[in-house]
RNA sequence: GUGGACGUAGCUCAACCGGUUAGAGCACUGGACUGUGACUCCAGUGGCUGGGGGUUCGAGUCCCCUCGUCCACCCCA
């Protein structure tokens, strides 16, 4: 074999781009219609970009990001994640003149991972951003217009879990107590976990080795720390959620691996991905424009793994391709003339491949089937006399004459 | 980054205990059938057995290294 792709990073083939396609313009008119825009930014950001953001101490930055030296010795960074260039941008451009701003976005992010099923080096993202708007209505919003989406392209049995991490007025107390009951049981603790416990205690909650599970069984719980605002946020969330017909578990372990979440999180998982269970995942980030150098500035944003929803969707997803036609000739005339009526017809909207390789009718009909058709267009000079093209549905494998003016309606779906 | 399973034709897989020229189905090309696909029949193309090294008279098969895929951990969308 020759020169291959590199690991982790895949080639995108037609079929399964056609369904990535599907997805992403269905996302696209669902973000739309709740008044989101579209915007793109940069795949290469300054390193410093996703080292303030995201964290220092985060598995992301510390192991998992491709990060060079440029040819003028700056530190770039091809972007592990969407939201940090996203607010960025916000900031840089000054978007916060206006009360609201709603972002969506679509792309390649980067994390140098093992790859697994449903994780990859190159990956893809879709998502948005609620900027300046720090009520729990935004929050349930949000999560009503993914849930929907999902509904809409067919993805079944997708469960929300929702958690609150608390804000900078309740989440140091908490941590702090946290940091209390582990290290009573630190020698039960994990390797892992006993590392981290000064750096960011919530991992343990994460952890799913035995010791550490048994350990924190008695752990506090976050949701009953909260100060009387965060609390009262996701309440109101709640109760919006539940107006919305929504369903979601709580779950006060679920723990971000981002460090700029604040009140909500949340999660979609769904079955059959594997242990890369996770399709969707989000949260507040009230933080974050602030200490990038924008006002203080409530936010709400989410990300899905577009793989992981293409893998689940091959399942049992559903969506109808508009019929292929193709078009086949018989004899100079009939190449002449089909020409000039195929891009009458193409103007209209219908799509027709063409075959004027030649050879038997027999094998063109063949390659036609195999091409995926839905109508063959056959036009020979008995057809050119009158005006007329033999159009026949491989589906049904009748066939009828049609005036060549009545051909766009005849295939129409 | 750790542990494990597996890499044979474009795809899915065979090949006994190490033994002749590595097979089959699907796919592809052509024909049976020169104005009709899918179904049937016939023929054909297609392989450095992922790559490299070793053991052996002999390696797809055993050993080592390497690359890759998958699973679990980890992490996360």
């Amino acid at each position: 074999m020759g020169i291959t792709a590199i690991r982790g990073f895949n080639d995108i083939l037609p079929e399964e781009a056609e369904l990535w396609r599907h997805i992403e313009e269905e996302s696209f008119m669902v973000f739309s219609s709740y008044g989101f825009s579209e915007i793109k930014a940069p795949i290469v950001e300054k390193t410093e970009l996703f080292s303030r953001s995201i964290g220092e101490t985060t598995d992301i930055v510390e192991k998992e990001m491709y990060t060079f030296l440029d040819r003028h010795g700056d530190s770039l960074t091809l972007r592990p994640e969407g939201t940090a260039p996203v607010v960025r941008a916000y900031i840089e451009h000054k978007l916060y003149e206006s009360p609201v701003t709603k972002l969506y976005y679509a792309g390649p992010m980067f994390r140098y991972e093992r790859p697994q099923k449903g994780r990859y080096r190159q990956f893809y993202q879709i998502g948005a951003e609620v900027l300046g708007d720090g009520s729990p209505q935004a929050d349930a919003e949000a999560l009503g217009m993914l849930m929907g989406l999902f509904d809409r392209i067919g993805l079944e049995g997708a469960m929300l879990q929702i958690n609150s991490l608390g804000c900078p007025d309740c989440r140091p107390a908490y941590k702090k107590k946290l940091y209390a009951f582990l290290l009573d049981r630190k020698e039960s603790l994990c390797d892992n976990c006993k590392r981290r416990i000064d750096a960011n205690p919530l991992r343990a909650l994460d952890c799913k080795n035995p010791g550490c599970v048994e350990a924190t069984k008695d752990a506090p719980s976050i949701i009953e720390s909260l100060c009387a605002d965060c609390a009262d946020h996701f309440r109101k969330v709640q109760a919006r959620l539940e107006r919305l017909g929504i369903k979601a578990s709580i779950n006060p372990r679920m723990v971000r691996g981002l460090d700029y979440y604040t009140k909500t999180t949340f999660e979609i998982t769904a079955s059959g991905l594997g242990s890369q269970n996770a399709v969707a995942a989000g949260g507040r980030y009230d933080g974050l424009v602030n200490e990038l150098g924008g006002p203080r500035t409530p936010c709400f944003g989410f990300a899905m793994g577009v793989e992981r929803l293409a893998l689940l969707l091959k399942e049992n997803g559903v969506f109808k391709k508009k019929p292929l036609s193709v078009f086949i000739a018989l004899g100079e005339n009939a190449e002449m003339k089909g020409m000039e009526l195929l891009k009458g017809w193409r103007q209209k909207g219908l799509k027709i491949a063409e075959d004027f390789s030649g050879g038997s009718l027999k094998s063109r009909m063949k390659r036609a089937d195999k091409a995926g058709a839905r109508y063959v267009l056959i036009l020979g000079e008995d057809e050119l006399g009158h005006g007329e093209i033999t159009v026949k549905d491989m589906a049904t494998a009748g066939q009828e004459r049609v005036k060549w003016e009545f051909v766009a309606d005849r295939i129409a779906p």
